[in-house]
DNA sequence: ATGAAAGCGCTAACAA
DNA sequence: TTGTTAGCGCTTTCAT
C-alpha cells in the first residue's frame, strides 16, 4: 500500500466515542483549562482506548508552524559541524523541536536549499554554519528567524555565534612565544575562509605584540587536509630552516606537519614545535600527543539552537552575538626553543597575554 | 510577528491573477499534461509574477506523504554514522526527500522517537542504525517501511544492510596468520553490539581454520574508545606475554594499544602488529600508519536509502539484504612475527582464504 | 464549559 | 481541457 497510514485514529473518533464534540478532544490534548474533569477524564480514555495521537501535520497546517528547525551545514561528517548540529539538536529536542540537518555545496545550493526549507516546507527557524567568505557566502533570508555560526561577526547578520578564533589563535601564538620561539611558520586554512582570517590576525598581533616583524613568506595556506599540512611543512622549512615552531590552523594539518618534520628527519617537539587548533578526537593520540587550542563545538551548537529558539518565543532583538571562548591545550608536541633563553621570552609572552574577550557571557539551560 | 510566513501567495492567488480555477493551477505545478500550452503560459507567468511555492505542508496534508525520511541513529558524531548519514542524505534528496536525522540513547528513547516520526509526523519511511543485542535491541514498527542498518542479519527485520563484518575479522586474522603470527589477541567491542559477535566468529573461523585453538583469555572486551584500548593491551600482555599480534575491533582501540604497547616498550609493529577496523580518517597518519580493515560507511548509508526508496514506490519484496565487502588496508602497524618462517604460514594463510560473501550484490544509481 | 462553523493550502474525484 | 465540490485533521473563531 502507498499511504501505510490510513488506519490512524483521529479527533473525531476520540470524540464520538467519548460522546463529545472534536473539539472538545482538541481542549483536552491541547491542555486547555476550561475542560470539566469529568470531561477530561472521559475523553482521556478514549485517548488511550483508541490509541489517538494528534497527527502533527495537520497541527502544523492550522496552526502554521512546524515545529521544526533545519540546520545548513557544509556537510555531516567534519567533526566539528557533526558536533555543532549535536549540540543544537540536544536543545532543540529538549524544546520540543526535531532538527532538519541539510548538507550544501556552494551558493546557489544553499538558495535552493533555504527556500525549500523556510519557505516551502515552512520550518520555524533556521541555523547556517557557513564559514565561507568568496562566492559561497551566504545572505540569511528575512522573514524567518535564523542564526549564523560563523568565525567572526558580519555587519549584514545580526543573530550570530562564534568561538573567538583571534583569541584562540593569540592564545597559541603566546604559548609559542612563551616558549622561546621566535621564527614561527603558520599553515593556516583556506583564506576564503572566515575563521583563518581572524586567526591570522590573532597570531599576526600576538607576534607584533612580540616585537616580531611579521614576515608574510612564513605564512602558507593550507586546505585543512593533513596531506595539505604536509606538502606546506615542507614548503616551510625549504624556505626558511631556521624555523623553530609552527602554528597550524587545525589539526589535521598540525598532524600532517608532524608527519613531514619527521620526514624531514626533524624531531618534535625537539627541533620543532607544532601547534594545532580544534582539538580533535585523538589529538591525545597522535604522536607526539598535539598541543592544540580546543573549541568547545557542542557548546557552539547549543548556543545556536538556543539563541534561536529565544528568536522563536520572544520579538526578536536587534542583534544578539554569543561568542565562545577557546582553551589552549598543551600537550606534547611543543616545547621550549632551543637554546633560548627561555625566561626572558616567558616575560615577553606574560606581558601580552590578554584575558579572553566574551562580549556577552552565554548560558545555556 | 509570530507567523512570519503570513504572507506567502497561494495557489488561489495564483488562481486569480491568471483568471483561471486554483485546480489548474494544481495541475500545473504538478506538470500534468491535461492543460492547453497557452493557459499554461499564463499560470507560469502569475507564478513567476508573485513569486508563489507551493506550502509542501498543505500538499503533505492532501497527498499524506511528506517526502520526509528519518534516520534513528546512537549519535551524530561518531564518524561511521556521521557518514552513513552522509550517504542516505546524499540519495534522499537526490529523489526529493529530506532526511531527519534524530539520535537516541535508549530502547524506551527509541520507542517514543518512532511514534513521534513515523505516527505524529508521518515521515514516509525510517533508517534505524541499531547495532545492539541487549536491551537496547530494537524492533521495527510495522505499518511503515523501514530499513535496518545492522551488523548481521536478524530473523525478525526483513529489510537490512549490514557490512560483512565476519569476513571482515577474517581478513583481518588471515593478514596476521599471513604474517607468521600464532598467538593473537583479540580487542573486541562491547559484547552486546552486533557486529562484534559477527568478528569474533570470523576471526576465530579463520583461526580455526590455520588449526590454532582458540583461548578465551586472549580475547578481551573494550568500550571502543582508545583509552580501553590501552587498557586491554596492557592486560593481554600481562597475562600473555608471548603475543605477537593483536586485532582490535575499531581504530579508536587500535590505536590506544599501540600508545600502551610503546609505553611497555614494545615497538610496533618490530615485537607486536596490530590491526584495527574501520580505517577511519587520519589512519595512516598515526604511528605507525594504521592496517586496518575498512568499511564504506558512506555507501552503507547510500544503500540503506536506497532500499528504503525502493520500498516506498514499489510493493516491499519479502526481504532484502544487502551486505557490503569489507576490505583490508595494509599499512604498517603490522609485520611478519620475528623468527618465523614467514613463507610456511602463508601457505596457510593462503589455502584459508575465501573471496568475500556476498549474499546480493548492490547497485545505486 | 461545550459545540458549531470556518478555514489552513493543497489534491482528488467528479462534473461540465 | 477546465471548473466545482469535497475533503486531509486539526485549530480558531464565535455562539451557546
Amino acid at each position: 500500500m502507498t499511504r501505510p497510514g490510513a488506519k490512524h485514529p483521529t479527533l473525531r473518533d476520540v470524540a464520538s466515542l467519548a460522546g463529545v464534540s472534536h473539539q472538545t478532544v482538541s481542549r483536552v490534548i491541547n491542555h486547555r483549562p476550561e475542560v470539566t474533569p469529568e470531561t477530561r477524564a472521559k475523553v482521556e480514555v478514549a485517548i488511550a482506548q483508541l490509541g489517538f495521537r494528534p497527527h502533527a501535520i495537520a497541527r502544523s497546517m492550522a496552526q502554521g508552524r512546524t515545529c521544526t528547525l533545519a540546520c545548513l551545514v557544509p556537510n555531516l561528517t567534519d567533526f566539528t559541524y557533526a558536533s555543532n548540529m549535536e549540540g543544537a539538536e540536544s536543545v532543540a529536542r529538549a524544546h520540543g523541536y526535531y532538527l532538519l540537518s541539510s548538507p550544501f555545496a556552494d551558493r546557489p545550493q544553499f538558495d535552493a536549499l533555504i527556500d525549500e526549507l523556510a519557505v516551502d516546507r515552512r520550518v520555524d527557524g533556521v541555523i547556517v554554519i557557513s564559514p565561507y567568505l568568496d562566492e559561497r557566502r551566504v545572505a540569511l533570508p528575512d522573514g524567518i528567524p535564523a542564526v549564523l555560526m560563523a568565525g567572526c561577526l558580519r555587519d549584514d547578520i545580526k543573530q550570530i555565534v562564534l568561538l573567538d578564533n583571534r583569541d584562540g589563535a593569540g592564545q597559541a601564538a603566546r604559548h609559542l612565544l612563551a616558549l622561546g620561539h621566535r621564527r614561527i611558520g603558520q599553515i593556516a586554512g583556506p583564506r576564503a575562509e572566515d575563521c583563518v582570517q581572524e586567526r591570522d590576525l590573532g597570531f599576526l598581533d600576538a607576534l607584533a605584540d612580540a616585537g616580531i616583524q611579521p614576515d608574510s613568506s612564513l605564512s602558507v595556506e593550507g586546505d585543512w587536509s593533513a596531506t595539505s599540512g604536509y606538502e606546506l611543512l615542507k614548503l616551510l622549512v625549504a624556505r626558511e630552516p631556521k624555523l623553530t615552531a609552527i602554528f597550524a590552523h587545525n589539526d589535521r594539518m598540525a598532524v600532517g606537519a608532524i608527519r613531514a618534520a619527521r620526514d624531514l628527519g626533524l624531531r618534535v617537539p625537539q627541533d620543532l614545535s607544532i601547534i594545532g587548533f580544534d582539538d580533535m578526537p585523538l589529538a591525545s593520540y597522535f604522536d607526539p600527543p598535539l598541543t592544540t587550542v580546543r573549541q568547545d563545538t557542542f557548546a557552539i551548537g547549543r548556543a545556536c539552537a538556543s539563541l534561536l529558539i529565544d528568536l522563536l518565543d520572544s520579538p526578536a532583538p536587534e542583534s544578539t552575538i554569543v561568542r565562545l571562548a577557546a582553551e589552549l591545550v598543551v600537550r606534547q608536541s611543543t616545547a621550549p626553543a632551543r637554546g633560548k633563553e627561555v625566561a626572558e621570552f616567558a616575560k615577553i609572552a606574560a606581558q601580552v597575554t590578554k584575558p579572553p574577550l566574551m562580549v556577552q557571557p552565554f548560558h545555556y539551560t
